[in-house]
DNA sequence: TGTACATCAGTGAACGCGCGTTCACTGATGTAC
DNA sequence: TGTACATCAGTGAACGCGCGTTCACTGATGTAC
C-alpha cells in the first residue's frame, strides 16, 4: 500500500490523527448542513449537531470554537457550494454564446436554490441575529456568482453586444453616482465597463434575485403563478434582454 | 363630557373594561413591534414583551392565543402600516401620470423599509422557522401594494401606455403558460391586463424588491455602491422602462 | 524495539439562562334583581 | 340604591425544555530518546 501524496509531500505528514481530524470537521459540515436544511439557520444549535454525531456537545469545541464560528463555516460552505454549481453550468456555455451564459448563471443559480433552500435563505435572506459574518473569510467565496456576471459585462462590452438604451443623459448621471466609484476601482480595471452598464447589469441580476427570493420566501399565493418553471424562465429572458443585445 | 361614538353606536356601550382592554392590545402591539424593531422576528419573545410592559408573562395569555398569535399579529400590523403608507405616497400623484405613481410607489415602500427594516424582513424577508402564517389574515392586507400595482398595469393597458417589446412569440407563450390562469381570474375581470403585461408587472416588480433586498439586507458591499438613493433611483427608473412607454 | 512523557479527542457533570405554557389564586369591575 | 353573584385582569409559582459554554477528567495516539 503506497503512502499517499499528503503524506509524501505535505510539511507534516498525515498521521491517522491529521486524518480522523480532517473526517470530523467534513462530518460536523454534513451535519450542520443537515440541520440547516431541516430547521434553518435561527435553529442551529451546537447541541443539536453533536448529539447527530453521537457525541457529547462539549466534544464539539475541539473543533469549532463557538456557534458563531459553526455558522461562518456554514456560510462559507454555502457559498462555495453555490459558486460550485453556477461555475460549472455556465462553463458548459460556448465563451461567444453571452445570452447562453446568461440563462446559465441565472438557471443555475436557481437550480442550486431550490435544492438548498435554507442556505440559499442563509446567505441571501434576512440577516441571523446577533450574528455578524466576518468579511474577511465570507467576501472571497460571496463574490464568485457576481464575477462571472461582471465578466459577462466586459465581454458584452468589448464585443458590442450590449443592449442599447435609448433614454437620456438623466440615467447615466444616476448611475455614475451610484456605482462611480466602483467602476473605476481595481477591481474593474480594464474591463471596459462602464457606469451604466453595471447598473443595468446589477438591475438585471436584483430582477433575478427578487423573483428567486419571491418564490422560495413563499410570497407567491399559491393560484398566482401556475407554472414556476416558465415564470422565472420569463424573469430570465426579460432580464437578459434588459442587458444584452442579442 | 360627552360620549362617545362607540358608547352610542355600539351594539354594546363600551365600558371602562372595554376601553382598557383595547388600549392594553394596542400596547402590547407597540411593544413587539419595538422587540420586532430591536431584535428581529425569531428573538421575539412572550416574556420580553410582558416584561416590557410590567406584567408577568402568564398574564399575556389575556390578549393573545399563543406565540405564534402575536406574530400573526404583528404581521399583520406591518402590512398595514407598509400598506398605508405606499397608499399615501401613491395618492398624492395625479391618475393620470403613470410614471409618477409607479415611481411613487417604489420609493414609498422604500422609505418604509429603511424605516421599519425588521418589519419588512418580517414579511418580505425569509420565512420565520416552525410558524405557518394563516393566509385568511394575512392575505388580504398582504396584497395592497399588489392590487396598486395591477392597477397601474391596467391603467397602463387602457390608455395605450405600455412599454411596447419588440420580441417574438417565446415570452408571450411563457407567460401564458406562468400566469395565463391568474389573468383569466375574478381578481382581474375585466382589467384588460394580458398575461405577457403582466409578467412585465411582475419583472418590474421583482427588480425593486430584489434591489430592496439586497439593500436591506446588507448584501451591497460597503464599498459597491456610494449613494444607495441613486442606486435605488436607477432601478427603479430602469423598471419602470420595462413597463411603461412614458 | 522499548519506555517516559506530551498531546489530543472525547466524556460527563455542572453553571446559569430564557423560553412557552399551565394552573390555582386574588381582587377589582360589571350585571341582575 | 343596594346587595349577591359572575366575569375578567393580572399574579406568582411551577413544569419541562434546550441552549452555549466551562471544567476537571480519562484514555488513546503520537513523539523523543
Amino acid at each position: 500500500m503506497p503512502t499517499d501524496d499528503a503524506t509524501r509531500t505535505g510539511s507534516a505528514p498525515m498521521g491517522i490523527r491529521a486524518r480522523n481530524r480532517a473526517a470530523m470537521e467534513e462530518e460536523i459540515l454534513e451535519a450542520g448542513r443537515r440541520h440547516l436544511a431541516r430547521d434553518g439557520a435561527a435553529a442551529l444549535s451546537l447541541r443539536a449537531v453533536a448529539r447527530d454525531l453521537g457525541m457529547v456537545s462539549s466534544a464539539l469545541y475541539r473543533y469549532v470554537a463557538n456557534r458563531d464560528d459553526l455558522l461562518t463555516l456554514l456560510i462559507v460552505a454555502a457559498y462555495t457550494s453555490l459558486g460550485d454549481a453556477v461555475e460549472e453550468a455556465h462553463g458548459a456555455i460556448p465563451d461567444d454564446d453571452l445570452g447562453g451564459r446568461w440563462d446559465a448563471i441565472a438557471h443555475g443559480l436557481r437550480t442550486w436554490a431550490l435544492a438548498h433552500p435554507h442556505e440559499y435563505a442563509l446567505v441571501y435572506g434576512s440577516p441571523v441575529p446577533d450574528y455578524d459574518a466576518p468579511s474577511e473569510r465570507t467576501t472571497e467565496p460571496g463574490t464568485r456568482v457576481q464575477l462571472l456576471l461582471v465578466r459577462l459585462l466586459a465581454d458584452a462590452t468589448r464585443s458590442g453586444q450590449l443592449a442599447t438604451g435609448e433614454d437620456g443623459g438623466e440615467a447615466t448621471d444616476l448611475a455614475e453616482r451610484a456605482v462611480g466609484t466602483m467602476v473605476r476601482s481595481e477591481f474593474f480595471e480594464g474591463s471596459g465597463v462602464d457606469a451604466r452598464t453595471l447598473v443595468t447589469g446589477l438591475a438585471a441580476w436584483s430582477l433575478v434575485m427578487g423573483t428567486l427570493s419571491t418564490e422560495l420566501f413563499e410570497q407567491l399565493g399559491a393560484d398566482t403563478v401556475t407554472d414556476k418553471d416558465a415564470y422565472f424562465a420569463s424573469m430570465v429572458t426579460i432580464a437578459r434582454r434588459l442587458v444584452l443585445s442579442s
